[in-house]
Order: C-alpha cells, then sequence, then structure tokens
DNA sequence: TTGTATTTTCAATTAATTCTGAAAATTAAA
DNA sequence: TTTAATTTTCAGAATTAATTGAAAATACAA
C-alpha cells in the first residue's frame, strides 16, 4: 500500500531520469516534476525540503526553468517569499520547450553550418565538392527541422493534435 | 583562405557542441560527424589520429554508434582491421533516432508512469485524483509521443516530407 | 601449433558537471 | 534609518561522466 508522496517521489525520479537522456540537468527536471504534480505554487524552501536539496541548487535551477519560460514565478499578496508555478499541459510545454531548442539548438547550429559552407565555397576539389554537398543536405534537413519547431512553438493543443493525427 | 581538413574539424566540432545539448557524449558525435562527411569506410586508428583519442575511447564510441544503428561495420575483402560508415542521408539517421529513442526512453518512460498510476489507483482523497489526473494527461502525451516516434522510425523521406509540409 | 595483428576490457586518471553552504546583496517591514 | 527576511552569488567539495593506456582476449595467418 502505497502513499501520495511515496508514488509522487517516484513519479519525479522517473522524471528526472528521462531528463538526463535528453541532456537536461536532474535536479532542474525534478523540480519541473513536482511543480507539475503540484496545485499550490511553491517556494525555495519547499523545494529544499521536499527534494533534499541544497538552497543554492533549488535557486539555480529553478530560475533556468524560469529561463526555459517553463516556470513562472507568481505573486502571492501579503508574502515576502518568491513562489513559482508549472504549467500543467504537457502540449503547451512541447511548445515552449520547442520554442527554446529552436533558439538555442537549431538556429545556432544553422548558422554553424552557413559558416562551413562559406569556408569551404571557394575550394574546387572533388572531395571539397562532396563536403559541401553532404553539408548541404544536412543545412536542409536542419532548416526543415527548424520550420517544424517554429510551427510547434506557436501551435495550440487541437491544431497539433489534429496534424498528429493525420499522420499515424 | 580555409583547407578542406580545417572546415571538416570545424564541422566535426559544431556537431559535437549540438550531440551535448541533446544529451549525447561529444566524442560520439564527433566521430559521427567525422563518418558523415567521410566516404571510405574508416578504422579505429583512423579515428584516434584525426579526433587524436585514445583508442579506447575511440572503440567504446563506435561500437555505441553501431548499438544505435547510426553506423554499419563493413567487411573489406582481405583487411584484418574493421572498418565503418555511417549512413548519410539526414532522413535515415532521424528514422533510426526515433526509433531508439522510442525504444530507450519514451517505452520506459510510459510504463514507469503506468506503475504510478497503478500504485495511485487505491488512494481516493482529493490530493490524490489531482495527482491521478495529472499522470494521465502526461501518459497519453507520452502516448502520443510513442506514435509518432514509431511512424517516423517506419518512415520514407518522401512520406515524411509530405507530411511535414503539410504543417508548415 | 606459434606468432602477430587486432579488438576488447577495465582500473586508474582526468575532466566536466553539479551541489553545497555560507557570505554578500537585496528587499521591505518596523 | 535599523532590522529581519529573502534572494543571489560563488569558491570549494562532491559527484558523475569521459578518457586513457596498457593488459587480456580474440582472431587469424603462417
Amino acid at each position: 500500500m502505497s502513499n501520495l508522496e511515496d508514488v509522487q517521489n517516484k513519479f519525479i525520479g522517473h522524471w528526472g531520469t528521462l531528463g538526463s537522456a535528453w541532456g537536461v540537468n536532474k535536479t532542474m527536471t525534478q523540480i519541473h516534476a513536482l511543480l507539475m504534480v503540484t496545485d499550490d505554487p511553491v517556494t525555495t524552501d519547499d523545494l529544499m525540503e521536499r527534494l533534499s536539496i541544497s538552497r543554492g541548487n533549488a535557486h539555480s535551477n529553478i530560475k533556468e526553468l524560469v529561463n526555459w519560460g517553463i516556470v513562472k514565478q507568481v505573486i502571492i499578496p501579503g508574502e515576502r517569499k518568491d513562489y513559482y508555478t508549472a504549467e500543467k499541459e504537457p502540449w503547451k510545454l512541447l511548445c515552449t520547450v520547442a520554442r527554446e531548442r529552436k533558439r538555442r539548438e537549431i538556429e545556432p547550429a544553422i548558422n554553424a553550418l552557413d559558416e562551413c559552407l562559406d569556408e569551404i565555397s571557394s575550394l574546387k576539389t572533388k572531395e571539397a565538392k562532396a563536403f559541401k554537398q553532404q553539408l548541404t543536405e544536412l543545412q536542409e534537413f536542419l532548416q526543415m527541422a527548424d520550420r517544424v519547431f517554429s510551427r510547434l512553438g506557436k501551435a495550440e493543443k487541437s491544431s497539433v493534435l489534429k496534424w498528429l493525427t493525420k499522420l499515424i
């Protein structure tokens, strides 16, 4: 027989593991997991206690989540402390993450490939041309990814769902 | 004025950075980048020399790439050494990665949530019900992701392209 | 067989990342 | 103001991940 907190902790652990596989700090995803299953806004002290982490750790990770736009700070009238809460709707999370990953990773990657293509443009050997060709294909691929992420970033749940339903 | 190898090195570095952001070992993505722009199959010794890495590092990362199905070992008649080569088509890479990520991460995550849902099922408090509701929504979301990845994993470039074109 | 080339493993090292905790800075109530 | 609460920073500690390099295992030709 399990109690609520045990199962929540289990979920928090699993969500942390999933995050790690996608290159996200484990504490960050654990905080996020906790906020997703917590209706009331929480303080840094709540995070410290519930996840057994230090103030510095709680602080920097919650701020990073705010930077990503995944967590919002909420004002509670009459309270000195900062309170935080997360969007609970998974589709909105997807949109936010798509937007940020596009900005942080896809766009810089496209720019980097542009630079490479630029530098290679003057070389005329057979090998250089093959390399150029390969970079161009990757570039087109990344540009397609960029457009998909851009579209996802703006999406409403209903429209994405409709689109997905067509695919699967 | 840049020469081919310099630009290739630049590309390899960028691809490594991109990989890191998505939770992939940097050496692994660098080997992959090198193979993508190299037509002839390469040996472990080639990797060691070109990327200035140890034999153990080259070995374990190339094997990991083979595990992912991203790199293939090729037999060169009359040669003792193992040769490796990568699929150059980005769309096929996407399919392979989608298939593996589904198997390694999405499916386990779904199972983990199932376990949590199972353990919570007997709890009847208001809070437990809210938690259950949130887990269920996440579960549906992951199942949708599972289907999308499954579809991508089987896809041909042309059909994915057609599908994407509708979206964007 | 025996010797040689090659792959594989893995303990030890190094590097990178994350975390702590306490001090400094900030904020706002008294 | 002064004081207390709270947030922020950051140097050092702890942890985790990646890498080396050499020894062991394996594969194969002679």
